[in-house]
DNA sequence: ATGCTAATCGAAAATCTTTTTCAATTACAC
DNA sequence: GTGTAATTGAAAAAGATTTTCGATTAGCAT
C-alpha cells in the first residue's frame, strides 16, 4: 500500500525467482521514482547515473520482464508507443499532456459496461486494455495564455 | 455514408489541395478495402501489386496525411503500435484478437462520463483518447479447443 | 492541347529503435 | 566457499522511420 513502488518491484522479482542485479536495481530506482513515463533511452540515460556501465540492452530485459510482471506498462499515445511508467496499480491508464507530456495515472476506467456489451455483440472474449487520454496540463493551458499563441510539436 | 471509404478519402485529398497521384490511388485502395489494420510494409506489399514502382517511403508520408486529415488511425496493442486502418468514423476503436490479430472496429465508447469527471479533478483540457480492447475471438476461441493447449506468441 | 509550378515521387543514405548472439560475470541457494 | 543457472555488456544484426535530393507529375491557367 504505502510500500515504495520499487519494494515492491523488487520483491516481484524474488517471488519470480529472478535476480536483483546492481544494474536491475539502478533501473527499478529511475522508474519507480519517475514523475511520469520514459523511454528505454531515457532510462538508460538516467540510470547510468547510478551504474555507469549499464548497457540499453539490458534495459529493455527489464523491461519486458517487468511488464510481464505488470509492475511497469506500456504508454499509448496517438503517435507513437515508446514510452513506459511504473504501474501503480494492476491495472492503471495515464492522461498525457499534449504539450509538455507530463502524466498522471489512474485506475477506475469503468469500462465494465461497454466490454461486456460488445463481448455480447462479437464473441470476443475481451481479458486486456489500452486507455490513454490525452489533452493539456493545467500548466500549460496556464502557459499558453501568458504567452498567447501557442506552437504545435513536431 | 455509404459512400465507399476510398472516395471519402480521395475527396478529402481534393479539399486539402493536395494531388491524387497513381501511388497514393494504390495506397488508398488498400486501406480502404482492407478487412483489418496493416503495417506500413505490409500496405507497401500489398499496394505494390497495383503499382509496382511504389515506395515505402510514399506510403510513410500518405499514412501521416491520411492521418492527419483522420482518414486513417494508427491502432494500439498492447506491445506495440505500428499498425493503422481506415477510420470509418471520425472517431473508432479497435478490438483486437490477441492470436491472430483480426480487428474489429466500434466507436460508442461513451467515456464523457470518465472525462468529465477527470477533468474536474485534474485540470487538464481532454481532447483526445486511445481506447484498444483486446482478446481472443469467436474463430480462435473456437480452434483452440480443437486444438488443446494453444501457445502464446512470442 | 500546352506550359507552368508546386507537390510528389523513389532511391539511397542516415537515424533510430529493438533484438540476437555470445563469451564473461554474478546472484544466490546449498 | 562452491556450483550453476540467470544475467550482463558489447557488437552486430535486424527493423522501423526519416531525411535528402534530383527527377517526375498532377492539376490549374492559359
Amino acid at each position: 500500500m504505502t510500500m515504495p513502488v520499487s519494494t515492491e518491484m523488487r520483491d516481484g522479482l524474488r517471488e519470480h525467482r529472478r535476480k536483483l542485479t546492481r544494474p536491475r536495481q539502478a533501473i527499478l530506482d529511475i522508474i519507480a521514482s519517475a514523475a511520469h513515463h520514459l523511454t528505454p533511452a531515457e532510462i538508460h540515460k538516467l540510470a547510468r547515473k547510478k551504474y555507469p556501465h549499464l548497457g540499453l540492452v539490458t534495459v529493455y530485459r527489464t523491461l519486458d520482464l517487468l511488464t510481464e510482471f505488470g509492475y511497469v506498462q506500456r504508454v499509448h499515445f496517438a503517435d507513437g508507443c515508446h514510452s513506459y511508467a511504473a504501474s501503480a496499480q494492476e491495472h492503471a491508464h495515464h492522461l498525457v499532456c499534449s504539450s509538455c507530456g507530463k502524466a498522471q495515472a489512474f485506475a477506475d476506467c469503468d469500462l465494465e459496461p461497454l466490454i461486456a456489451s460488445l463481448q455480447r455483440k462479437t464473441g470476443y472474449e475481451i481479458n486486456l486494455h489500452v486507455l490513454e487520454l490525452m489533452g493539456k496540463c493545467p500548466d500549460c493551458s496556464t502557459r499558453a495564455v501568458a504567452l498567447g499563441k501557442n506552437g504545435k510539436r513536431k
